[in-house]
DNA sequence: ATTATCTATAGATCTATAGATAATGC
DNA sequence: ATTATCTATAGATCTATAGATAATGC
């Protein structure tokens, strides 16, 4: 029982050992092989390969290897925007310590669990430089002005020992980035490592102990609240 | 009162700009190239148009893009590899702490005044999985195992807190590099910055302030003796 | 008719080799 | 004679398009 026959189009010579969507098994393979060999040194031919279709037949799903890479880029960091808007109202009625907190953790939790560390693909220098990567500048951009703007409110009453503010949404984004680096080397990302790191975040502003530990537990118990935002699809109505 | 003529072989097309022989041009145009494209996306023929020369004329200085990156990488760790076996000799007299913190320092700065940040080099997917890095890996699993010993033996004592010790090295290593990354956007690493990523590296084994403070102090007098350590080539007799 | 694949291939690279050439060195 | 370049090009990709084919859907 089993070869479940109810797909139109002509049958693949490899047959599918998924039921996912062929849009989401290019997705898949394309992630890995963009992650271990980097993202110019995979052929769509490799893509094709671990699919198990033809080179040409990538072009019935996408434009081309930089739609795919497009695509992996905006899901790598969806959940993380998708949640800005409701963290920085939450600075109303919480601290700005906890906003913040609230924002690293939720970043770190979404580089933890994207599939194959896609996370990392953002870092890379045939990336970055790509044209696939324009359209996602400006989603990069609007989560770093909000840790810009939420360090800034975190940082300046004592603004002599943190770093110029001008680049200090960067500096944070680039810090819970550390997050794919570990995953690089093959380690799980636990609630005490991501705390650590949201941690680390406060304290880059100059945020003493005390007030960490209580933007923790705050924000802890904030974040648990929000909606899962599941790695998926761009549409949902 | 230009246009020193003294070498041999065919003129360039294009005259040089410096007296930095051939060798060390390509170098320092592949570098420039891999660090801001990557290295798969970099073709010969584009460091050789930087360089001033036709594509086929790199083949003349070196076997292929291959041994360019090859060189590249080895370049730059050498400065921090070098002073391992003196800095561990070292554990002898000073502190465990103390030991660690000097190699972190060491190698912090090998990392810092890498000409065009060729350190990030390492961390490229298409840079490790290329046939180039293979003749580095060793070296750099030489550092990584200093790393391991001294945390070791730093963290020991209180073995609750510290992440695996199996893959405590790594980390270490690995959390140094932060400083590519802030290369990457356009910071200067500063003395401070220096002792801040250092202070990390034994915070992460667990290290109290107090004696992060003692060991920073006299690490930083032991390494101001050390020898520079110029960032050139292999052979000196 | 529509969908999802296939085969075949054109055109654009890109790497690396062969052999010619224009300097200096002896 | 030696050195460092040049020109020319073969062979190996790699991307993307055109058109055929084999399913299901109506």
């Amino acid at each position: 029982m089993n070869a479940q026959r109810a797909h139109p189009g002509r049958p693949r010579l490899v047959p599918p050992t998924t039921t996912a969507s062929p849009h989401d098994q290019v997705l898949h393979a394309a992630a890995e092989l963009f992650v271990t060999k980097g993202f110019a040194a995979t052929s769509t031919r490799e893509i094709a390969e671990r699919v198990g279709i033809r080179q040409a037949s990538l072009y019935y799903h996408f434009t081309g290897k930089d739609e795919i890479l497009a695509e992996l880029l905006q899901r790598s960091v969806r959940p993380a925007v998708d949640k800005v808007e409701e963290i920085e109202k939450l600075a109303a009625t919480e601290t700005d310590e906890t906003a913040l907190y609230a924002l690293a953790l939720v970043d770190v939790h979404t580089l933890a669990e994207a599939p194959h560390n896609v996370g990392m693909l953002a870092t890379l220098p045939d990336v970055t430089s790509s044209g696939a990567y324009d359209a996602f500048r400006s989603t990069r951009v609007e989560l770093a002005e909000a840790y810009g703007r939420l360090a800034a409110r975190v940082a300046t009453p004592g603004t002599s020992e943190t770093p110029e503010p001008r680049h200090l949404g960067e500096m944070l984004m680039h810090l819970v980035e550390v997050v794919t680096s570990l995953r690089g080397i093959g380690a799980t990302i636990d609630p005490a490592t991501a705390d650590a790191i949201a941690a680390t975040c406060l304290r880059a502003c100059g945020v003493s102990g005390g007030r960490i530990s209580a933007a923790a537990a705050s924000a802890a118990a904030l974040v648990r609240r929000m909606p899962a935002s599941a790695y998926s699809r761009t549409a949902s109505p």
